[in-house]
DNA sequence: CTGCGGTCTATAGCAGCTATAGGGTCAAGT
DNA sequence: ACTTGACCCTATAGCTGCTATAGACCGCAG
């Protein structure tokens, strides 16, 4: 309503965010619906840019929707105590570990594998499938 | 038809595959449609175990349906040179180490985030939210 | 002949968007 | 006044790589 209000392109553009994202973002419940102007198109106000920044941020950060609206519950509720955020971060966290180390055990193999390539060859003597699918 | 044919329950187990897994692959044109006995089951041989298995391997080295797809087509094709086998493999392994640094730099943005929680707090004042909207 | 484990098809669901179809709105230009 | 073009709307289907479910059939042991 007030002059400060804005469309949807705009917030889009204001968090690097496509306009069907955020709306998808609105049918799942993780923003509000906002109000409508008088041709139906969604108005966003400050706040609505600050939460949508938040859930950008933990996205960028690798939290899953989930996680963020567990995120954005906790934050509105002044009372609670810290720790939950912190177990959320902590288990995320461990979470990424778990993926580089296996990503890292991954990459180690098909940096072996890769080895093998003789270059020149053709597929019936290709080191590389031998060393997919031995026997 | 053979003695030695087996029923797509024991392609599950010996690949450790399931069931519908293996339905899916068939279903998307990974593996060949196999033979059907009289009652109408899926009736596989040894072939087929390979191929499989093959699938399989790919799919623990982290290469998505299409590359298997193509992998598949390439080693069916003594002729074609084993660069191709070979740039498939290299792609696949540049794109894991991209991701290992992705998580890396997650990682350890994470960390720095998780460090600045106090412990006893309530989410009023928590600095891990503080950390994760800044502003 | 009844029960059970396996198999069959077909369809829907998961995350997290993205794309498409088929329209309405609004401000600027002519 | 009219048209162009950029923007917006809803609703639906698609993507990857499966997984789950429903409802039926097959085959063998007791």
């Amino acid at each position: 309503m007030a002059r400060e209000d804005f469309r949807i392109g705009d917030l889009a553009r204001a968090t690097g965010t496509k306009v069907v994202t955020i709306r998808y973002y609105e049918k799942i419940g993780l923003l509000p619906p906002p109000a409508r102007s008088t041709g139906n198109y969604r108005s966003y106000d400050a706040a609505a840019l600050d939460r949508l920044r938040f859930v950008r941020r933990c996205r960028d950060l690798g939290f899953s929707l989930d996680q963020v609206r567990e995120l954005l519950d906790l934050s509105s509720d002044e009372e609670r105590p810290c720790g939950e955020v912190d177990s959320i971060t902590a288990g995320h966290l461990a979470e990424v570990e778990r993926k580089i180390a296996d990503l890292q055990a991954l990459a180690q193999e098909l940096r072996r594998i890769s080895a093998t390539c003789t270059g020149g060859g053709t597929i019936s003597n290709c080191r590389i499938l031998d060393a997919i699918a031995p026997g």
